[in-house]
DNA sequence: ACTCGCGGGACCGCCCGTTCAT
DNA sequence: ATGAACGGGCGGTCCCGCGAGT
């Protein structure tokens, strides 16, 4: 170990920033406000990301890392391929959702504010998205190779309409507040998958 | 009747104001740009909505009545509940994809901004976002109560699909710059209307 | 007149703007304190000078003017070549000295800040002084043509030495505190003059 | 002795240093920038001046050892006091241009950055110069008593004007760009010694 | 003895939305 | 509809110490 309270204090910073942009987006998360909730000053951030855009860019990161960890975790459990997409989109819900202290999928509300000014914020966004697409694509090819899907299944497209009730369900929840959006939700993939089986 | 001149001008600056905000979002529209645009004053601006949040809602409205026109319009044209539903989620997906001089479609991208920031921006957002929700489903419901499709049909759920199959369509084709976007989403479209049916 | 209010605002920003960077340097001239000793705010100069170099570039342009008022006005007064030469000397080097008020010759000191950093400042600064050396290659020129002077004179090299007797008389008043800074420069000068008549 | 590793690190240190405020001045000199160019931390940097203005003055000591070896050396060599003049005056104007890394001679620069801001970074360039004058003056009155140059020279204004000439050198050369500003200045040179000669 | 990691506090130039008298 | 001015905030850089590591 070479700094251990550095490295401590980089990690506060990484919480506590994603925490922040999660809820006002990654161009509002701004210095001074997140030094002062850390009891840091703006300097002390400065030593650890000499600029705001490597410190987005460190967020978003951070936001992959944890995107893993509580979606794609333990992704090699018990059950076929059905079982793990539905596993899968249960838990993507849940990040969509977010917790009490963050306000829900960092992905989607950065997707709008990048996704006509280009640079690396928008690249890293990018890769995120494609990588996540490209897990789900897998998991539905291996069913329709294991004869679980129908074999004509056209992984892209499902995928992209998994997207899609994904994005709904979170509009649904955030801007309407309606209550019922998780079970649209299910009921959308419910429908998909039963497509997919014929 | 206000003084032409004056109403004129007040319609330029939404004009420029709702192409600025449909590329930068509402927030980032930043007054002294937009003035310098419009060769105006900053303090002319003011003249004619004497608050940022002002210009804001104003903008929002323009952008429903271009909606209104744009989307819903003719609605009452031949062909049944199918074909008008068709129809409008054609002209849904243009809408998204949006012009050359203007981004998109502004609901989306500020839905994203206003989702966990109560205010009177958001409440109008909510207001066109269920507006628009309400209007695709009395015609699902038409289908439904005139047989064309299925009598069990949920038509919320229906509509719910709907949005999010234009919330992957707008992710697809502006972050991730897939060119099979269009076709993705009138596949995804057809299967929805499909199993409509039976 | 179109602007009373804010064109004597701008003079007096440039007032104690010239006064201030004749002190500091152009460089250093900051305008948090420039805006104090205004009595402004930092906002208010902004509104006059969009950016520090635009701010820059006008003090010079001011120096310049006043320089052209000091130095070389009355310059048609009556006497030949060699008198004007004479008179201009005295006041350039008044000018170098400065007033009570600012701290001498703005050009001699922001020479050396800009030498070697390229860009309208250093542009600007180097035309006033091309033009200041040409306008003194001018008299010499008529002095030779006119018989008051060698026919020989290379007026360029004599403005080459003129402008070294200036500096030097900077450098050993400002610098070496040297009360007879000016004797020297005079009795230089007159060597120059002296060898200029054969 | 002390350690050395240190005392290398340390003249590295000034070497470095020495470079960027040729460029730079005195004053733009910044730490971060010269710790990043020299492999150090800041607080390196600190261990071995504890203060910029430590660093300030050394680096101004430096330059003068280095105009002692480039510009005074071998001064005793064969020749008269007008040889030694000449040699001096040559050495002296390739100093002022400096070579490809430093950006010529730092003492005229800074002169001008510290004019008028008294201390201690003052106080040692103004000795610097005035032991440079003082030099200069010996060898013009040894040539005085030794019949080389008239008697009643004076060796204080002879000195003066040739500090003119470097100086008229130095801006011809810098801020305009001249390339015969050596070709002036020799002339300049030559034109004081045939004075001196009668 | 020397070097570094980490943090601080003041300041920088600049831009924001806003007000007010004209 | 304007020009002038404002107060507060922005991201970023400055020089500088403290405490610990080698």
């Amino acid at each position: 170990m070479q700094t251990a309270k550095g490295e401590a204090t980089r990690e506060a910073i990484l919480d506590e920033a994603l925490r922040q942009a999660s809820r006002l987006g990654l161009e509002r998360l701004s210095l001074a406000p997140l030094a002062e909730s850390l009891s840091l000053s703006k300097s002390g951030l400065f030593a650890h990301f000499k600029t705001k855009e490597e410190l987005q860019l460190r967020v978003l990161e951070e936001a992959s890392d944890r995107f893993r960890r509580q979606v794609l975790r333990s992704t090699s459990k018990p059950g076929g391929p059905k079982e793990r997409l539905q596993a899968l989109f249960g838990r993507y819900l849940d990040w969509v959702r977010g917790t009490r202290h963050n306000g829900g999928c960092l992905f989607i509300s950065v997707a709008q504010e990048y996704d006509d000014r280009p640079g690396p914020v928008r690249d890293s966004l990018k890769k995120s998205q494609q990588d996540w697409r490209a897990f789900l694509q897998g998991i539905v090819r291996t069913g329709a190779d294991g004869g679980v899907f129908r074999a004509d299944v056209d992984a892209e497209q499902v995928v992209f309409e998994i997207i899609g009730i994904a994005l709904s369900y979170q509009q649904t929840l955030k801007l309407l507040d309606d209550s019922h959006a998780k079970r649209r939700a299910i009921a959308a993939f419910e429908r998909l998958l039963a497509d997919l089986q014929k």
